[in-house]
DNA sequence: TTGAAAGCGTTACCAT
DNA sequence: ATGGTAACGCTTTCAA
C-alpha cells in the first residue's frame, strides 16, 4: 500500500508537511500543496484508517444502532437508515452498522473499543434500553426519536406534537367542526412513542378548538383493511368533514379507496391531510396535503450534533423540528349536509 | 481509557503476554491466563481498534455494500442486511455501510484506506458498476447475488434457476399438465436477473416435462392489483390447476383473494407453490408450499468465503444454495375438469 | 512459558 | 513555511 511517506518522497517535502496539507491544520503554501496534491492523486494515495485512528483523536466513523426488529416498518425504515448515511458522509464519517442484539451490545463495545465517534440511535423505543448505555458511555450519542426520559440525552425528532396541532388548526380555519385521525396499528402506539405524541397533539388542540374529533387505529399490529374501512366509514357515518391520516401509504390507498366508492370527492367533498409520512405522497392515488416527516432533516440536524459534541460540549436537550404543511388542495371548506 | 498495560500491570505480566493470551496465538499457561482474564473483567478492558488495525493485519470490519436504491423492495433488503450483519458478528466482524453513491466510490475509498478486511455486496445488479470496483481492487469481494458477468467474482445465491425447475417437477409430479407462474413487477427483470433465472428454470422444465405454461408479471414498476388479479383469473380461464408465485407477499394475497372468490379451496381445487419467497409464507391468508428464499444461507456462505478468503487464496466461484422444499399441503392432484 | 522491543502509518508538538 | 520526531496502543519477532 502506498504511504504518507511515498508521497512525501514524490513531492520532494516530509510527511508532516503531507499530513498538513491534507489536514489542513497548518497553512502551506500554495506550490507545496499543488505538488503534494499531484502526488496524492498519481499514487492514489489514502490515509490508513488505522493508523489515523491510533494517531488522531479520531475515527471517523459513527455507530448505527438499529434493532430491526421483525414488526420494524422497512420502508420507513430504510429512508432512515439511507438519510443517516448521507448525512454522515457529508461530513467525512463512515456508519458502522449495529443491529440486532448487537444494537445494545454493540454500542459498548465499539466505544470502548474506541472505534466510533459518536453513536447514532435509530428505532427509539419508550422505554428503550439503550439510555442506559448512553448515559453510562462517554462517547457522544444522538437518539433519532425520543424515549419517555430523554433526560440528559441529545435527541431530534420532527415535533409530532405540534404536527398533530398544525393538522387540527389547518382544518378548522378550513371550517371544518368534525374530524377524524385514522392513525397507526395499535402495536406502534407501544413500540414507540412518537404516534401517540401525533394523537396528544391532536386531541388537544381539537379540545381547546372544540371541534368533535375522533381516534382509531388501523389495526392491531400491522395494516389491517377491514379495520381501516370500518374506521373510515364510521367517521363518515358520525358526521366527520375531514381525515387526518397518520399512517402508512397502504392505510391511506384504504382510505381514499372508501371515500372513492362513496363518490366522495377529496377536496371538495371531503378533506384529506396526512400527517407524519416519511414516503412520497405525490404517489398516493388522490393529491393530499401533507405535513411530512423528511427523514433528511432529522438525520442532518442528529449528524451536524454528533459532529459539533466531538468539538464542543453541548448542553443536551431534545431537538423537535418544527412541522411544515405543504398544500395540494385536498382540504376545503365542510360541505353543508 | 483503559490499555493493554494496565491489564498487564494488574495481572503482573509483560503485555505480549496479555496480547497472546488474549488472541489465542501463542500457548499461555492456565494460571497466568486466569489472572489476565480476571483483569480484562475487572478493568472492561477492550483492545483499541486503531491499534489493532494498525499493528495486526486484521481490521475485524466488513463493508457492506448496497444501493439502497428508491425501488428497492425494503422488506426483502432489510431480511439480508439484518443477516449479513449477524453472520459477520458470529465470526467477530463489525459491518460499515456503503450506500447510495457511496456503494460504488465508498468501495474504493474504504479498501485503499484499509478500512475493511473484505466488501460484501448486496443488491446486484445485471451489469452492476461495483464488478469493475470488485476486479481494480485488492480486497476480497463476495456479491451476493449474481451479476451477467460474474468471470472472476465470488458469487453466493440461492439457486433460483433450480427453484424455478424443482417448482415444475413436483407439480408435474401430482399430475399437473397446466401451470401458471405469477412473476416480480417487470422492473424487477430488469434491475437483477434472479427473477429471470427462476423463470427460466421454470419454462426449460416445463418444456422438458411437456406441459402447459404460462408466465405473468405482477406489475409495471411495482406491485398492481389489478395486473395480478387479471393475471390469476387469465391463468385459471386457460385452464391452469396450478399457480406459481415468485413475488411479494401482497401478490400472494392477491392471487389468494381471487381464489377465494371463485370459491377455489388451496390444496383441494387449485394447487398453490410459492417460489423464491423471503418472507415467512406461513402469515399468508392460506398454508401454501413454499421453496424459500433465505437470507441467513447466504449470508453465512458470504461470510464464510469473505473470512476463508483472508486466509487462504480462494478459487473465485459461483456459489449455488439448493432449493429446499418446505411441503404444507398446498399441492394436491388437479381436480378434474 | 514469558518478556523486550521493533515496528505499523499517522498526527501533532517542538524546532528551525 | 517546513522538517524532525515522539507518541498513539497494539501485534509479533526475537531472545531467554
Amino acid at each position: 500500500m502506498t504511504s504518507i511517506h511515498d508521497v512525501a518522497k514524490a513531492a520532494g517535502v516530509s510527511i508532516s508537511t503531507v499530513s498538513y496539507a491534507l489536514s489542513g491544520n497548518r497553512p502551506v503554501s500554495e506550490n507545496t500543496r499543488s505538488r503534494i496534491e499531484a502526488a496524492v492523486r498519481e499514487l492514489g494515495y489514502q490515509p490508513n484508517a488505522g493508523a489515523r485512528m491510533l494517531a488522531g483523536r479520531r475515527t471517523h466513523i459513527f455507530a448505527l444502532t438499529e434493532p430491526l426488529r421483525p414488526d420494524t416498518h422497512a420502508p420507513t425504515h430504510m429512508a432512515f437508515v439511507l438519510a443517516t448515511s448521507v448525512a454522515a458522509r457529508k461530513r467525512g464519517y463512515d456508519i458502522l452498522l449495529l443491529t440486532d442484539e448487537q444494537a445494545s451490545a454493540g454500542m459498548s463495545r465499539v466505544t470502548a473499543s474506541d472505534l466510533v465517534d459518536a453513536v447514532l440511535v435509530l428505532d427509539v423505543a419508550p422505554d428503550d434500553e439503550r439510555v442506559a448505555i448512553a448515559r453510562s458511555i462517554r462517547t457522544p450519542t444522538i437518539f433519532i426519536g425520543i424515549p419517555d426520559d430523554s433526560e440528559g440525552l441529545h435527541c431530534v425528532d420532527l415535533d409530532f406534537h405540534g404536527a398533530g396541532s398544525l393538522a387540527v388548526d389547518r382544518l378548522v380555519h378550513a371550517g371544518h367542526r368534525s374530524i377524524a385521525l385514522i392513525g397507526q396499528a395499535s402495536l406502534a402506539y407501544q413500540r414507540s412513542n412518537f404516534p401517540r405524541r401525533l394523537l396528544n397533539g391532536f386531541e388537544a388542540r381539537a379540545e381547546e378548538r372544540g371541534v368533535d374529533h375522533s381516534f382509531s387505529a388501523s389495526g392491531e399490529t400491522v395494516t389491517d383493511p377491514r379495520a381501516v374501512r370500518r374506521a373510515v366509514e364510521t367517521a363518515l357515518d358520525d358526521g366527520a368533514s375531514a381525515l387526518v391520516v397518520h399512517a402508512a401509504d397502504d392505510v391511506h390507498e384504504i382510505a381514499l379507496a372508501v371515500l372513492a366508492e362513496r363518490g366522495l370527492a377529496v377536496g371538495t367533498d371531503i378533506s384529506v391531510l396526512s400527517a407524519g409520512a416519511s414516503f412520497d405522497t405525490a404517489n398516493l392515488s388522490a393529491a393530499v396535503d401533507t405535513i411530512p416527516l423528511i427523514p433528511q432533516l432529522s438525520c442532518d440536524l442528529a449528524v451536524d450534533l454528533a459532529v459539533r459534541s466531538l468539538e464542543e460540549s453541548l448542553t443536551p436537550s431534545v431537538h423537535l423540528i418544527p412541522p411544515e404543511y405543504r398544500e395540494v388542495g385536498s382540504v376545503a371548506p365542510p360541505r353543508l349536509g
